[in-house]
DNA sequence: CTGCTATCTTACGTTTACGTAAGGAACAGA
DNA sequence: TCTGTTCCTTACGTAAACGTAAGATAGCAG
């Protein structure tokens, strides 16, 4: 029963592996290369903590990286862009609380409206791909029907 | 001006090459797995010669790579499944030229018809994880226009 | 405190999918 | 026939994305 003062649930890299299907070593190497925030306190000790926003953290980027082939340099790309807005807007104003939120969330949205890109282009090939399929697989039964009745 | 007894235009690597948006390396390495039809013989003295068959082919095999994020060894599964039935079946019964030319289509849809499975599947794939998108980006929207009005 | 299991770091190994260089034939045009 | 371009094979090199093994440490159960 690992808790955070809010009373956040922690996971251990070994439970994270086994939920996101990915191995430890995927974890750390993705940790190594910037993926997951920035400077991801270790807490107790040294073993690594893993929150609910990490994991899905994780698991968008398997998805981002099987369903779009993106390598791991474009998401780390994908992710500078975000981090580096939501940084800098930070330092610029954080005052309240409330205002801090509206930043945190106005530099986000502009990462998940790329991700929402990619996915369109993605369906617009595959859409065009999958009509010349379909076009090819009538071309073909339909000759093959006219040779049957020869 | 090369020229089958067919009347075919026929195409030299380094034409294909660049039609096709890959390397001639990469041609080659295709061939080698055998991507590329069988005994493609080599005509006219070393310099491997493609057809327009051979070179829709290659664009094939790109979009299942790119698109779908098939590995080669996939792709030479995928192959393999029409060119065996295709194979046994011509010993089979390789009387007439129709009866040939019926068994080869009947060959050659099932291929296709994966193909478009495999398509099918990435695009469902691809919807959830658009409607997941969708509504994360909406919610954080409402969030943000929930904040700002204070 | 002890023993057992999970994690840690370090670092070399591995697979896939080609890149690239070397040395030598084969073509195509003049 | 000469020559510059294109292609050939052979073979070692490489980048990405982890795999895997070793030896040490941390955390938990009794």
């Amino acid at each position: 029963m690992t808790q955070t003062t809010t009373g956040q649930r922690l996971y251990k890299i070994g439970e994270v592996a086994e939920d996101v299907g990915i191995t430890q070593r995927t974890i750390r190497y993705y940790e190594e290369l910037g993926l997951l925030g920035a400077d991801r306190a270790r807490l107790k000790g040294s073993h690594r903590l893993f929150t609910d926003a990490d994991i899905a953290r994780l698991r968008e980027l398997v998805r981002l990286r099987n369903l779009l082939g993106l390598s791991l340099d474009e998401l780390t790309q994908l992710a500078e862009a975000a981090h580096v807005s939501q940084y800098l807007r930070v330092r610029w104003e954080s005052s309240t609380e409330d205002a801090e939120r509206t930043e945190i969330i106005e530099a986000a949205i502009p990462n998940v409206e790329r991700q929402l890109e990619l996915v369109h282009a993605r369906q617009r090939s595959l859409a065009e791909f999958e009509a010349e399929l379909t076009d090819k697989l009538a071309r073909m039964r339909e000759r093959l029907s006219a040779l049957e009745q020869q």
